[in-house]
DNA sequence: AACATTAGTTATAGTCTGATAACTTAATCC
DNA sequence: GGATTAAGTTATCAGACTATAACTAATGTT
């Protein structure tokens, strides 16, 4: 039945079936015998790939640090504050469809009281793209596309307002294709708002 | 030392310290032996207030989904529908700084595939709260206070976003005190953004 | 073809958790 | 004031989970 894989595909396949597990049945609760039933392997196998669970979970953090990086680097280069704005919260939307289990992963927390690895981890990649967006704001205000008085780091926090509501739907929808659609109709409308004279269209 | 107490206290207790412990290990990791831990009892003792550990959590779902409806109701009679949203949204976000556990419960998970005790009665509660908002919305717009052109399902998911970026800032900052302050600013930025010609102040 | 490496196995230890049974004792009720 | 009720105790079980040890077999290297 099951071959044997490589190690690093199995490794992929063990994270990915990780971060599936996760969103289905929400992050602390995937164990390593619920990842080794379904690749059809025994649960100590597991461990031959992965030192810990806590090990495990630090790999997917990583890669989902990365995935967050790129989203940031692919903007930078746009010339254009609201595009690159757009660039910015469109690509994480995009993310969390794929991996819809970022949102949970996020507020996961370690079993021991001290929860360094996964969780700080991803959060400060998710500062960093805050920053990221309040700089781009300030931007777009100085340059005259948005309304002088808005603050940017509360235009930050309702823009994120977006990506949260939206993955607080993901969570109750189970859904996660809707997710790009409505996304971008809600980022027109509050980038429409964010603009001067409140020319909607 | 630890003296015997009516039925009644007792599960309120019980209840209040199930909500502490929810906030500050999570809620899927919240043990009959932590709760009668910090209450100075044994762990059995709890069985003899509750059925069983999804009990519990029904228990606390009903106070929880009381003081939702306790929140909307507390706005009907409010004809401004401007001030309405103003104490449904503030209202809501004072619950869950009193509560600061509530957001996590509503999604948290069952430990038997068919989730449907807790988390959906918590889920229902909120629904109401949304569909509310969202008519408050329309009636603001029809009264000419907002935007012809927003539409009022996303108007109230813009709404909704400030207090689930609020919610999750709590998370990761473990103060439930700023939430009320940055709330009601980021939510008259908001209302002001909604309202005709973006007249600011 | 011989050997080393390593993915995978079975077996098992150890911990934590939810839950029950049997017993004890404090509060309440007539 | 004696009987009943119920809050709380100790003891214990069964299940799930992480992790390790010892063994087996497939892969790869020379």
């Amino acid at each position: 039945m099951s071959k044997r894989k490589s190690t690093e595909n199995r490794k992929a396949e063990i994270l990915r079936t990780a971060l599936d597990l996760a969103f289905e049945v929400g992050p602390d609760r995937v164990s390593t015998g619920m990842i080794s039933d379904r690749l059809g392997l025994t649960q100590p196998a597991i461990y031959k790939h992965f030192r810990s669970k806590k090990d495990l979970w630090r790999a997917a953090a990583e890669t989902l640090c990365e995935r967050i990086g790129k989203n940031i680097a692919a903007a930078t280069d746009e010339p254009d504050p609201l595009d690159r704005l757009r660039m910015l919260v469109l690509g994480h939307l995009k993310l969390v469809a794929e991996i819809p289990a970022l949102p949970e992963i996020m507020v996961m927390r370690d079993p021991k009281g001290t929860q360094n690895a996964t969780r700080s981890l991803i959060q400060v990649s998710m500062a960093g793209f805050r920053a990221t967006i309040v700089d781009t704001i300030e931007e777009a205000r100085d340059a005259g596309c948005f309304h002088a008085e808005i603050d940017a780091r509360d235009g930050a926090t309702l823009l994120f307002g977006i990506i949260q509501s939206l993955a607080l739907r993901l969570l109750l929808s189970r859904n996660p294709d809707a997710i790009s659609e409505d996304g971008a109709r809600l980022l027109e409308l509050q980038l429409a708002l964010f603009t001067r004279q409140g020319e909607l269209n």
